[in-house]
DNA sequence: CGTTCCTTTGAACATAGTCAATAAACGTGG
DNA sequence: CCACGTTTATTGACTATGTTCAAAGGAACG
């Protein structure tokens, strides 16, 4: 209980500070979390390091790295589900013998570490999961109405805010700037575009004066002006 | 412990038939959905019942009748992201103070009870709501993928063939038969269509031999073609 | 039996995809 | 540090899938 605790604000560690703002977290939940992180593992980049279909074993949070869950198709289309960024969890199931629901490929090295189980004394904690869950689902969601009513223009932007929101949270994006190491290709895949058109789409933002994207490194100098082109939903998954 | 338990394969109730195919439910825990399934509540057709963003106050069960999970954008545009079939849960949250990642919308009367909360003597109950909320998960990654990369064909065979595996689930569709009381601008808005293309993307299936649709009774007659058309994903969420 | 909602059809149009070629960036070994 | 091979980004011309608009035909329902 008398662990050193250092404030939300100036956590260090991205993963920790995205869980400690989605719930307040107690000293010892807090300490928990950092000697987890003392024993991580790290995944090659371009390597499918979850398999669908696979059993699940463990809870693991991202430490660092970009991630996706992706769905490939017998002809070789892929969709990007969704990402998985620093402070998300992977392989948190309710049931006895889970299997993966969807194969996770490392875009970056990706960093994890196990994910403390929950515990009474663990102030916080299991809210923090269970947050962190309702909020993967509400992308979910934001993710079928994006690629079923939005057009290549709405989805980018959409989908940019997105990412900036979530970096944010983990202290790793601000004033609309973050780093982003995917291809177009990648973007393609998770906004159900070709590269071809995304390259096109991205060109029409530079040219509105929206983007600015080089070598990875995204700026969106009018976040608001973004903001009124897309659906206002701030998420909130708590009352 | 005594309840008179018929065998799962007869039980007579949708709900507790997809339940019980799950995940193996005892006697009691039968015996507490069918007592549950004695308060019923009714939602008018045509109605949205939850609204997005409101506190959720219990877990409940579809007992009959078609809703779905829906997101209207400002300017009317809509996406059906999922459907609720009876079986189906609705408000299961692990948070504290959850609010609905979504409206739904009651499409036919619909007819609700509590879901009992799972005790340590309920046999299977926790875990068949462990899978429903896995398969629900599932069949939400399938819609993504479904919406970014599948064209107007493939979405449709590929959604009518998961509506009638679900479906059979509760036993309420067999060798490709079930109601389905949808108009075509709800499957449109389902599959990021409109209503028209929807029209022509089932006179192409009529006239490829696949499906027959009369005032709401599908016939899909060749299950294995259908197969054929899209990716084997037989739901397999447990190891 | 008229009204309303739903389905069906046609013609013109728009958004996004395909194919192909070039340019730029990146990584690696010498 | 440079040369080379590979991956990624960019551009153009053409095509295709799905949308829009509008109108007419059916079905359901009071």
């Amino acid at each position: 209980m008398s662990t050193s605790a250092a404030p939300t604000l100036f956590e260090s560690i991205p993963a920790i500070r995205r869980l400690s703002a989605l719930a307040a977290l107690s000293p010892s939940a807090v300490a928990r979390l950092r000697a987890a992180s003392a024993a991580p593992r790290t995944m090659r980049q371009r390597r499918e390091f979850v398999t669908e279909g696979e059993p699940v074993h463990e809870a693991r949070i991202v430490l660092s790295g970009w991630a996706c869950h992706t769905h490939v198709l017998r002809d070789g289309r892929r969709q990007v589900l969704d990402f998985l960024l620093p402070g998300d969890l992977l392989g948190v199931c309710a049931q006895s013998n889970p299997v993966a629901s969807a194969s996770i490929f490392a875009v970056t090295e990706v960093v994890t570490c196990p994910a403390p189980l929950p515990r009474a004394d663990d102030g916080g904690l299991a809210e923090s999961y269970a947050v962190s869950a309702a909020t993967s689902e509400h992308y979910l969601l934001r993710q079928v109405t994006r690629l079923g009513r939005l057009n290549a223009y709405e989805r980018m932007v959409d989908w940019l805010m997105e990412i900036h929101e979530r970096l944010a949270l983990a202290g790793l994006a601000d004033g609309g700037q973050f780093s982003m190491p995917l291809t177009q290709e990648l973007i393609a895949d998770t906004l159900g575009l070709t590269s071809v058109h995304v390259n096109r789409t991205l060109q029409a933002l530079r040219s509105d004066g929206l983007l600015t994207l080089r070598s990875g490194q995204v700026l969106l100098p009018d976040l608001c002006r973004l903001e009124g082109l897309i659906e206002n939903r701030p998420v909130r998954v708590t009352g």
